[in-house]
RNA sequence: GCCCCGAUAGCCCAAUGGCAGAGGCAGAGGACUUAAAAUCCUCCCAGUGUGGGUUCGACCCCCACUCGGGGCACCA
């Protein structure tokens, strides 16, 4: 226990009795400091963020907020020791920061839990943000709050039914009969989102599809904005995530075409990315289970061939269907298209390699430049018709369709162009026949968000016999869960809400008929939709958000989470956004600024779970290297964007460096508010220049680089201690309150104990970032490098003043240059004061 | 199959087109110590995945490839 009774004055915290069992690293006992500053922290709150009438610049730091399944993890550890570095950051810049922090705390693991304890999910959920509550006071992150809020509260969900009504009101919200994806085991239907390879993205069951009346938002909608508005983003996100989101939403230009169907009264439309191949069209193909082959194929006489085939399909699961290679079945539905351009007749085939719910569900297909096509084609014996001469082999005898750009051949008046100008070509003729136009397609789907799961948000809608849907009367929100209580929990594919029957059975607000509530539940990412908005306002009951804290606050200037969320939970948020720009109810369009992904905690190079045996538990290393090491060592790991594999940090050596940071605080022996310019120029100059360097790191979120610059300087400190200036010189005090003010953003607990031995009051979190004196960022001299055609020849150190023409004639002078030039010719030379000369010869 | 990102020392990672090494881990040696721990000091190690190109000069820019990670995938 080195340092617990050696001369440390602490002077009105209560001295806790605790035992330190970490010989390992008794440099300094982390487990009483921590003990000692949380109570204090609790009192000076200095995190709370600044009323409206502060006049500092705003700053909003949103970490995602967690979902309340257990304790905190590693994973947890990490994201909120990086939003940590940001906010603390910023608060000694000088900002008005809004740090906050809620729970996402409707969803599927506190109903399971609740089956299984036989009592009301929200037991459960409470417990668990309880806890997760306490860590995250304990881990000291810098929340604010007096914001908190759980979106299981009613006072939270009212606002989501609220929403949905606006949504509603606007032709947002609508219900539509579907083949939906629906997860057996969880018994509810899931996004498009929610499922990822064709398996449940939270229980990895094989999703089947089934035809359900559910609920919709119109996301579509907003396909293009959301596209568009990317451009906003640009630099501000990762890339990657802008990626993620452009192919999501999968937009294609092309055109649509009508096709005259023999023997039938309507047209049929379909959507091509190729309009300059339709002179390459050979058949037609209609998504088996569309409603249009339904039509099609009534008086065909192949009704019960078709029906036969549509059976089948209809049995294969998603993975069936996603299984690449998959021989290509399909049946002829007797019937004709006439191609449009040159009347040839197209037979009309059903398959399933058309999907139903894309485009028109119905394609002309063209063999010779579509693999798919030509696979169909090539299993069912049809033509296939070359008509852009690519220079690759004929499609018909390799079996691979040529897809690239060429001339156009076979094709009339196309003949000869490349396919850009077909396109423009064919797309203005069909304008002007009346037989199509260009068009637009996107692979983005609407948003399902019913859930026939009891622990969600009630949707505000009563259906009556007579009139219909009828929106909940808005001064009837919230319209609260009814009691879980007696209630059947266990997922059997409606909604447990309808066992409910006081609840569900009302009186029509329009016609007091007797009538049905709705018994389904919204998608839990609703919740989450919005969140970043009611902070801000969080306990105004009047209101989701209000335009004057909307107005301080919004929008979140850095948003901070996994990646896991790069398409749904972000896309939905901007879609919400949008919307309520629409509506007037915000001016921005884009709810966070910038996005900070964080990496995975990972161990030995993979995700760490019980099952595999390498779970690391947060709160073992905690108890055992202290939360300043933990995040000192998550932040340190490397960039933030990258995974952190805990088999390669060293939490140990992250307590070896706090207690050398530390011990710099004990040595100092000038007095505060010494005036630092008597100090050592050296020392100095290394402190301004850690501080300048942290500072540039910071923003660009290089936090490794960051903390390897106050290594750098507590390195140089040391040195100035014992084999320099001294302890006393007001160098080391200017030194090391820098270093004291850098660690706040990582070891706050470390830096509030050396802001105390430095003299200083609680807390150092709000001590302010110490001003750069630039002329202590010019060094004294500068070595200069001597290149001979780029090769390093020689070094001369000179003032950073120099200018080109002096540099080049000391570097010429120099006699091992002078010696390597004899003989050969300079033929230019290029200098860049006060860096580098590099003369260009020929020998 | 298509798209994106990455590859620097035994390991994790730094380097506005200008001295490849800031920092750390691991390792070696030394000082202090009766000894150990802790502490302090010193040292060791790669020429930047491969092959081309641009440039006075390339880890950095361009092209091709290899390997690793991620996304999308019958979206017409």
């Amino acid at each position: 226990m080195a340092c617990r009774g050696s001369g440390v004055q602490i002077p009105s915290a209560p001295r806790m009795d605790i035992e330190s069992t970490h010989d390992a690293h008794a440099a300094y006992d982390f487990a009483y400091v921590q003990e000692k500053w949380l109570p204090v922290w609790d009192q000076v709150q200095p995190f709370k963020s600044g009323r409206t009438d502060d006049k500092r610049p705003k700053k909003y730091v949103l970490d995602m907020f967690p979902y309340p399944s257990g304790d905190l993890h590693m994973g947890h550890a990490e994201a909120y020791a990086l939003g940590d570095v940001i906010a603390r950051y910023w608060i000694q810049k000088g900002f008005n920061v809004l740090h906050p922090i809620g729970w996402d705390a409707f969803g599927l693991p506190a109903e399971n839990a609740a089956i299984k304890r036989n009592e009301d999910p929200k037991i459960w959920t409470y417990e668990n943000i309880a806890v997760q509550k306490a860590s995250m006071r304990r881990f000291a992150c810098s929340f604010d709050w007096d914001r908190v809020f759980n979106t299981c509260d009613p006072h939270y969900y009212r606002w989501n039914q609220w929403l949905f009504l606006a949504l509603y009101e606007r032709g947002l919200a609508y219900r539509k009969d579907s083949a939906v994806n629906w997860c057996p085991d969880c018994q509810t239907v899931l996004a498009n989102e929610q499922v990822v390879a064709g398996l449940c993205e939270r229980c990895d069951t094989a999703v089947t599809k089934k035809k359900l009346n559910q609920w919709y938002f119109k996301i579509t909608d907003y396909a293009d904005r959301l596209l568009d508005d990317m451009a906003q983003l640009e630099g501000k996100w990762p890339e990657k995530v802008l990626m993620m989101q452009r192919n999501w939403i999968g937009r294609s230009t092309g055109a649509n075409v009508s096709f005259v169907i023999e023997g039938h009264k309507e047209p049929v439309t379909v959507y091509t990315t190729r309009p300059d191949t339709l002179f390459g069209a050979t058949f037609m193909v209609v998504a088996a289970d569309s409603e249009l082959a339904a039509q099609l194929v009534v008086g065909t006489g192949v009704e019960s061939e078709f029906g036969t085939y549509l059976g089948k399909i209809k049995a294969d699961s998603d993975i069936d269907r996603l299984a690449t290679d998959r021989p290509k079945t399909g049946v002829f539905l007797n019937r004709f298209a006439i191609n449009p351009v040159n009347g040839a007749k197209l037979p009309i085939w059903a398959s399933d390699y058309v999907l139903a719910d894309y485009g028109t569900g119905v394609i002309m297909a063209v063999p010779a430049h579509d693999q798919r096509d030509l696979d169909f084609a090539r299993a069912m014996k049809l033509p296939v018709t070359v008509v852009v001469d690519t220079g690759e082999e004929d499609p018909n005898v390799s079996g691979v369709a040529t897809v690239g750009d060429g001339t156009l051949i076979n094709s009339g008046a196309l003949n000869g162009m490349n396919k850009a100008d077909a396109i423009t070509s064919i797309n203005a003729q069909l304008e002007a026949d009346g037989a199509g136009h260009s068009a637009r397609n996107y692979r983005l789907r609407d948003w399902l968000v019913s859930r026939q799961r009891y622990w969600g948000t009630p949707i505000p809608i009563i259906h009556c016999p007579s009139c219909g849907e009828v929106p909940v009367p808005i001064d009837q929100l919230p319209l609260v869960l009814p009691q879980a209580e007696g209630l059947d929990l266990k997922p059997k594919g409606s909604s447990p809400l309808g066992a409910a029957t006081d609840w569900v059975n009302v009186l029509c607000p329009k016609c007091s008929a007797p009538a049905k509530r709705d018994t389904d539940t919204m998608d839990t990412f609703v919740d989450s939709s919005w969140y970043y908005l009611r902070y801000p306002s969080s306990t105004n009951h009047d209101e989701p958000f209000s335009k004057g804290d909307l107005q301080t606050w919004l929008p979140v200037d850095q948003y901070v989470g996994g990646v896991t969320h790069a398409i749904l939970h972000l896309l939905y948020s901007r879609f919400f956004t949008k919307v309520l720009h629409d509506m007037g109810m915000l001016d921005f369009n884009e709810p966070f600024t910038r996005l900070l992904n964080q990496g995975m905690v990972v161990m030995d190079g993979s995700a760490m779970s019980k099952s595999r045996g390498n779970l690391v538990r947060l709160s073992d290393e905690l108890e055992r290297h202290g939360v300043d090491a933990i995040r000192l060592s998550m932040v340190f790991a490397g960039p933030p964007e990258d995974d952190v594999d805990w088999s390669d940090v060293s939490p140990s050596g992250s307590v070896k460096f706090l207690s050398r940071a530390w011990r710099l605080s004990g040595d100092v022996k000038s007095a505060p508010g010494v005036d630092f310019t008597k100090g050592e120029t050296t020392l100095r100059k290394a402190t301004h220049k850690a501080l300048h360097d942290a500072d540039f790191a910071v923003e660009s979120f290089r936090f490794n680089v960051a903390v390897a610059r106050v290594m750098e300087l507590v390195n140089a400190t040391r040195k100035a201690i014992d084999s320099g200036p001294g302890a006393s010189d007001p160098a080391v005090r200017e030194a090391v309150e820098a270093i004291a003010i850098m660690l706040s953003l990582v070891a706050p607990f470390t830096a509030e104990e050396m802001w105390e031995r430095l003299g200083h009051q609680p807390s150092v979190a709000r001590a302010g970032w110490p001003v750069v004196d630039s002329k202590l960022l010019v060094a004294d001299v500068v070595t200069a490098v001597v290149q001979i055609n780029g090769k390093i020849k020689d070094r001369l150190d000179v003032e950073p003043t120099i200018s080109d023409a002096d540099l080049e004639a000391a570097a010429l002078a120099r006699p091992a240059i002078a010696s390597a030039l004899v003989g050969s010719t300079i033929i230019k030379i290029i200098t860049r004061a006060p860096k580098i000369v590099n003369i260009v010869i020929n020998s």
